[in-house]
RNA sequence: CGGGGUGUGGCGCAGCUUGGUAGCGCAUCUGCUUUGGGAGCAGAGGGUCGCAGGUUCAAAUCCUGUCACCCCGACCA
């Protein structure tokens, strides 16, 4: 079903007619479907629910995912990967060797053969792709590597939604370089980079490229490539200036440290029945008005008690303390700890430590504070909890902060005079208008879904399953690798998100299941044999036509499902046809009159035309 | 895993409160009419009412249990 070049006219078309075409167009939307890539990809017939997130895929759905797979396969080939092919039944052991069968947790599917021997349908294949080139591979010589599949992965999301967005099962291109030194990796980041942003360019889907956090596949340099649609999950930031990360990645800009020597010392107040920060400003602002201004959420320090879980499972408390206008993200604390994973402190968190007094937690029993403390009972030093600061909070700001004492804080608590933390960290929320990391203006928050990943994996893999050639001195050295990944059904619905409109799907060219959709209307022979002609006549010239020959049919019904199919191009052959003439229309725009004899010169124009727009 | 909700022909739903012949729209099939924006009339086929147990002369409906699925929050292409 290659995407003939009309004009070579070296191969026919694709002819594909509705009234044996396998497809059913539904009326209603699936009451399942929420967002619009699900409901039209269902309703048009591309592609049914089996199984929750697990999706079949029909004659017109596949052929889009045949030619998104083409563009994947075209631009790989182009920058020398080679492509292999995995199985997606894989025994247990290498996952064992890299200590992903545990780690991976319920997120993999597993099963057992007859013999019961453990086997698991694959979430990701770095262990194999590792362990074929260390089979047949054993020398510097062999390197450079490029290797990709295309492949169905299997992944028990605890919670699949969305369609094609967050599937159990979907199709992966996933892609991974070995290389002797991290110059040669530098190299192949960067090649599979630009095939990227070719790949997703000839797919005519709009993308950013951000800075991502390489979590817990560790390694050095990561971005995501991500579509922006507000249905996307993902979170990230942009600047005007050209800025953009996820916003787990973003660094936080420092202020720089503020003159305090005219600071007046700290003073405690009575701020009787305020365990927020909403009432602590308010009865601050009542009972200690300053002088200047009112005082707000931001002159507050908030202290935020977690505990922090290590992945050998032992477990320790922590306070983040952060401006009191500012929330705690969860990804981004929890990409600041990693490996580590936080969870919210317990009661018995509390009583274990009496000398946090709940919505009155100030530094001055935390972190190096906390350490000059005695116990009253024991006469030893206590067991300091440790204390981290959101950046912002600089040498010389003051800060309105708990006293460790109901019903009291401490005003005009000076950063580093009065008070130090164990580190900083980056665990507050990001907002609209923070600045960027490297100064180019306010950022802007937005949603995007995430098409592509790639990050320099480093030597964690061919480690864990000694991956080692020799080096040009005859020395035994560790392969470094970088992995690659496009979520393939996920690239189709991201385009599905970008084009469509209320009454149905609207490909671009490249990846439509047609590039035209012959319609005929009118009940007389002479229009069937018209648009049949015409259809005909285009499939000669390579172009790929879906022909509604269905006989009838209204033709209400057929102009609903043509821009429910969202192929680019239409051909009405109607009531014109008595003056010798059809009409051309795009999908989304206005009809020309076009004289019948001129009907199939005219829409390869028009076709060649779209398809030299992108790639 | 926490919260909310739903299970009735292929799809979308009503019926359940108050037990008594399983219904409607779409889709499908037949016939006639219709043919430029989801046609009309007439007829037809198709349902273990999620599953199990219980109450009852009688259960889609009431009771108990169970399973599944969907939606909102913590993980990932």
């Amino acid at each position: 079903m290659s995407i003939a070049s009309p004009r070579s006219a070296a191969r026919r078309g694709d002819l594909l007619r509705l009234s044996s075409l396998f497809v059913r167009t539904l009326r209603e939307d699936p009451v399942d479907a929420e967002v619009a890539s699900h409901r039209l990809l269902v309703r048009a017939g591309y592609i049914r629910r089996a199984a929750p997130g697990v999706y079949s895929w029909l004659p017109l759905g596949l052929r889009v995912l045949a030619k998104v797979e083409a563009v994947v396969r075209e631009e790989m080939n182009a920058i020398g990967a080679q492509e292999v092919h995995f199985p997606a039944l894989l025994p247990r052991e290498p996952y064992e060797a890299t200590g992903r069968w545990s780690e991976y947790g319920p997120n993999l599917f597993r099963l057992q053969d007859r013999k019961q021997a453990d086997y698991l349908l694959a979430p990701t294949h770095e262990e194999m792709f590792t362990l074929l080139v260390k089979d047949l591979y054993s020398s510097y010589k062999d390197l450079p590597l490029a290797l990709y599949q295309v492949q169905t992965k299997y992944r028990d999301e605890a919670r699949p939604r969305a369609g094609l967005i967050r599937g159990r099962e979907f199709i992966m291109k996933d892609a991974y370089s070995f290389d002797i030194d991290d110059e040669g990796l530098a190299q192949a980041y960067e090649r599979q980079r630009g095939a990227y942003q070719r790949i997703f360019e000839r797919l005519g889907l709009d993308f950013v490229i951000v800075s991502a956090t390489s979590g817990a596949m560790g390694g050095s340099r990561s971005e995501e490539f991500l579509s922006p649609s507000p249905i996307g999950e993902d979170t990230f930031v942009r600047s005007a200036g050209g800025y953009a990360a996820n916003v787990e990645a973003v660094v936080t800009t420092v202020p720089d440290p503020v003159p305090s020597d005219d600071a007046p010392a700290a003073h405690v107040e009575d701020t009787p029945d305020t365990p927020t920060i909403a009432t602590l400003v308010d009865v601050a602002n009542s009972a200690h008005a300053r002088p200047d201004r009112a005082w707000t959420a931001a002159d507050t320090l908030k202290n935020v008690v977690l505990a922090v879980r290590q992945p050998d499972g032992s477990r320790e408390l922590l306070v983040v303390g952060l401006p009191g206008d500012r929330e705690v993200d969860v990804k981004r604390l929890e990409a600041a700890l990693a490996p580590a994973e936080a969870e919210p402190a317990t009661d018995a968190d509390f009583a274990a430590h009496p000398e946090l007094v709940k919505g009155y937690i100030g530094p001055g029993v935390l972190g190096p504070q906390g350490k000059q403390l005695i116990d009253a009972e024991t006469g030893e030093p206590r067991s300091a909890i440790r204390y981290l600061l959101d950046p912002r909070v600089v040498a010389g700001t003051r800060w309105i902060t708990g006293a460790d004492a109901p019903g009291k804080h401490v005003f005009d608590l000076v950063a580093e005079r009065d008070f130090t933390a164990d580190g900083t960290i980056e665990a507050a929320e990001v907002r609209a208008g923070d600045p960027a990391p490297d100064g180019s203006g306010p950022l802007e928050l937005a949603r995007g879904i995430e098409i592509g990943h790639i990050f320099q994996l480093g030597r964690k893999y061919a480690e864990a399953l000694d991956l080692k050639v020799l080096d040009p001195n005859g020395k035994q050295t560790v392969v470094t690798m970088g992995s690659y990944g496009i979520g393939v059904t996920r690239v189709l619905a991201a385009l599905a998100e970008a084009h469509h409109d209320d009454r149905g799907l609207a490909w671009p060219a490249h990846v439509a299941p047609a590039h035209v959709h012959v319609v005929a209307t009118g009940k007389g022979a002479e229009v069937f044999d018209a648009a049949a002609d015409i259809a005909e006549g285009l499939a000669d010239r390579g172009v790929e036509v879906i022909y509604d020959d269905r006989p009838k049919v209204s033709p209400g019904v057929k102009f609903k499902d043509a821009e429910l199919f969202g192929v680019p191009l239409l051909v009405v052959v109607g009531r014109g046809l008595a003056d010798g003439v059809v009409e051309v229309r795009p999908r989304a725009g206005d009809a020309v009159q076009v004289a019948v004899a001129e009907a199939v010169t005219t829409v390869v124009d028009r076709v060649e035309e779209m398809l030299s727009r992108n790639g």
